[in-house]
DNA sequence: TCTTTTATAATACGAATGTATTATATTACA
DNA sequence: TGTAATATAATACATTCGTATTATAAAAGA
């Protein structure tokens, strides 16, 4: 009898407001006013589909850690081929999108620095921090087993040769994966914040080479 | 003539507050009224000190500048022992007292974090957060080149037995230690924020181990 | 078409914010 | 001791916040 709307695409439209402000201005900008003028609706129409801003601000964090893991379930048909050099740069490819490299990444990431803070000091929002980190540290172990895997038939990468291979090093464990993992994710993550606050080229360039670098020891 | 006070201590004890604020519910917490509670004063005194809240706070991030600015520079007299494995500890040393692994630089990391990403945002405060990613990016070089410059005279480590060292193990480009610095840059900052996110002592003790692994590989 | 239910808007309200203003202590020098 | 200068407090003010309230518009079934 009544007027209905597709309230699921209602509620994803205004989260996505709160996300586009929190990537301009931080979460603390996303004030209900600011959300409602950003999707072009009356406060009324917001609270009518999020009955507090907390409810509101949990679900775009919700929806943050959904795309993510839509994200990494997508990627994650693993390359299969066990060649050393191809699995590095099929993994590199994949953590690149994960990284602010361009300006569409860059501003979720600034969502995901956003709302990572303001998880530090808001109880509602930890669980979903720690749902992303774990994701992110189960993804990172899995890429670093990959990459163990593909070591066996390994050899000097065509686009490598300027790498000298001192026969004494010692890598990191070959048998503790899930460090290797935690290392990675670590790197990610440096990277990421370090990119969100000098967003210079050559500064995304080297953050390129590092995790390629980094993913052919791994795969050694 | 008139009453006059040591107006230096009192910013500092001021901005004391604020990042005593800011490291236990975040940098939007630390209101005018909020701080002068904090230090026992009046909003008025506070305004005595710092007509606007906006110098307060690019007083405090100054303050936290300074302040890691200081520790690196008091750690910065780096061992000369060209040993790899002392100077692997006595660098693991110093960059432990940069990671939360107690309470105590556990608060000094969340301010970090609530300062890193209100930087993102506000641009009066994102000039002390360049200053602060330089400094620790000219000190993890300066790592990298100290622990390179001690693996001349390396072995393996007395209580590193348990580490097998594959032969064809291809380490960072040996000649690039700004990549290296990078990488432990970004090493530090992604187990910084994790640990914030989570402080569960195991992971505490893998950053440790993660840290030191690196290391020994960077002294390789 | 009318009615009933929902969606949206408009507005109101109390609380909290940064800052301005005013008044009161407090202290060093005459 | 009195006086001038400063420090501190008290309070006021406009704005903005989240949310509650109320009224209006819209649409599906009778």
């Amino acid at each position: 009898m009544p007027k209905i709307i597709d309230e699921q695409a209602r509620r994803a439209s205004i989260a996505e407001a709160v996300l586009a402000i929190a990537a301009r201005s931080g979460l603390e900008a996303a004030t209900v006013r600011a959300v409602a003028a950003e999707c072009g609706l009356s406060t009324g129409a917001i609270q009518h589909s999020f009955p507090t801003q907390a409810a509101l601000q949990q679900f775009a964090m919700e929806l943050i850690v959904q795309r993510v893991t839509e994200r990494i379930t997508a990627l994650d048909g693993l390359p299969e081929d066990n060649d050393g050099d191809e699995a590095t740069e099929a993994i590199a490819a994949m953590l690149f999108q994960l990284l602010p490299l361009d300006d569409e990444r860059e501003a979720e990431a600034r969502v995901w620095a956003a709302f990572s803070t303001a998880a530090l000091v808001n109880p509602a929002l930890a669980p979903y921090a720690r749902k992303m980190d774990e994701l992110l540290v189960s993804f990172c172990r899995r890429c670093a087993e990959q990459l163990a895997a593909a070591s066996s038939s390994r050899g000097i990468g065509a686009n490598s040769a300027a790498i000298a291979a001192p026969a004494s090093a010692p890598a990191i464990a070959p048998d503790d994966r899930s460090l290797q993992g935690a290392h990675l994710h670590a790197l990610l993550d440096g990277l990421t914040l370090h990119l969100l606050t000098d967003p210079a080229t050559d500064r995304r360039r080297q953050a390129e080479a590092l995790v390629r670098s980094f993913l052919r020891q791994l795969a050694a």
